[in-house]
DNA sequence: ACAAAAGTGTTTCCGTTACACCCATGC
DNA sequence: GCATGGGTGTAACGGAAACACTTTTGT
């Protein structure tokens, strides 16, 4: 018997990037008004290289020998940022693999969603001419990115803003030791709504191993406020929720 | 200058696998207990060829020219269930790439969620020498699994039961017309506890946009139940959070 | 009439909300 | 003392849990 001619397996290359959000003032880009608010940002990179030469574009790069999709990633957050594998928790997303997403042949991209606390200015990386820290905003309202990675965007803020009402990556925004309000900062930037303050102390101190008193305080114009360190838990017991549906 | 050599770019070939879910009695396997008690089971193959030649695995396959990993869930799902494209949504799990997963070589899959009504038995696929309807127990248990498909499935079962909580996805298990109380033993037989019956039965009913009553009835042994279809909404207006956490 | 299963009523409980108020520090 | 911001008290509200009870059918 003659065996059907087996199908053709598509040859691939595979890519990670990188959606890294914190909270910070953004850096100044052309045609951006001067702003000193902080709020959610993205670290872009305006690529080095053809396709789409000097467009901006997620951190990211190719699988190299050896590696897995995760290997790769953390390598690129550490090329691009400086920071360490494993001191912030990479998630995938998604992988991407529409039939002409990359003009360079078929490549599919995992992306990888990392939330930073406000760290020194990205340096740009070996294959970017330029990096910056840019509005999740400016995104959202139409700045142009290579490829698919708009898209990508939008997707890894509608995780990153579900993970914030059932999980602890609140704290992953701020540094290693963080007073509540700043936590409560976090959930207002990323949501884009107001909390009421004495209900969300109440809500994330009894919240057991959310956070944890260090017992040291910060001093302000005001009463100085106890700071905190993230506790062990991973999932919250109750959920935060906006009073305003997302 | 010299250019440093560039790093090489690993090669890959794709495959979509898929995790099917669905509540029914499992199909008879060697070795197992005979049962008629319905419980969440999922479609495995015996693998016809190698590697893993004989083992259970995950129904699926390499991505085609031209296809996109979506493209190919969906055609595997038709080619194994007969349960055609669109007819139930396909989420990713996860793509699971780690180096030595596939003696083959690089080979990175990425995982598809779907969960389908009580379907008459699947029939053998393509590549597959007999498929059947495993209790996800089984697998839980340390049935082995070719790959790294255990894994999968447990990733894929915790999604599951994760999106239970938020979105409507527990009506994907019945069929077109049900019950409110067969929507309910979905819930118990995906998070393995017990719900109040009535309490139930309101908080779906008033959750605008879940359930859709049709004004039928299904006859019982008792007062008839109404029977209702699915609504559209998506997400839970308010989450169903069993008793006893997960 | 009785059994069986669906669905409703009702009370209790508990977390959230709204907001008044108190506390700790700098100037 | 007074301004500033952190943190606590408290009463009203609302959804969920527990479970008694009513309704609708088959036999």
């Amino acid at each position: 018997m003659i065996r059907a001619q087996r199908p053709s397996h598509q040859v691939w290359k595979l890519t990670a990037d990188l959606v890294i959000f914190t909270i910070r003032t953004p850096d100044l880009l052309p045609g951006g008004s001067p702003t000193t608010a902080r709020e959610l940002c993205i670290l872009l990179v305006t690529r080095g290289n053809d396709p789409y030469r000097g467009a901006w574009a997620l951190p990211g790069g190719f699988v190299r020998q050896g590696e897995s999709l995760g290997d790769a990633a953390v390598r690129e957050l550490h090329e691009e940022t400086g920071i360490r594998g494993g001191a912030l928790p990479l998630e995938q997303v998604k992988t991407y693999s529409e039939p002409g997403r990359d003009p360079r042949g078929p490549i599919a991209t995992c992306a990888f969603l990392a939330i930073a606390p406000d760290l020194a200015d990205a340096e740009a990386g070996t294959d970017a001419a330029s990096a910056a820290w840019v509005p999740v905003r400016r995104v959202l309202d139409g700045l142009d990115l290579a490829f698919d990675h708009a898209e990508i965007v939008r997707d890894a803020l509608a995780l990153a803003r579900a993970k914030l009402r059932f999980t602890t990556i609140a704290t992953s925004f701020c540094g290693p030791r963080f007073t509540i309000k700043q936590l409560r900062e976090v959930y207002e930037t990323v949501w884009g709504v107001k909390l009421d303050g004495p209900n969300f102390h109440r809500k994330v101190a009894d919240d057991t191993g959310f956070i944890v008193p260090t017992g040291e305080n910060e001093k302000t114009s005001g009463r100085p406020a106890a700071l905190y360190r993230a506790g062990d838990a991973v999932m919250l017991d109750r959920p935060i929720l906006p009073s305003t549906p997302l």
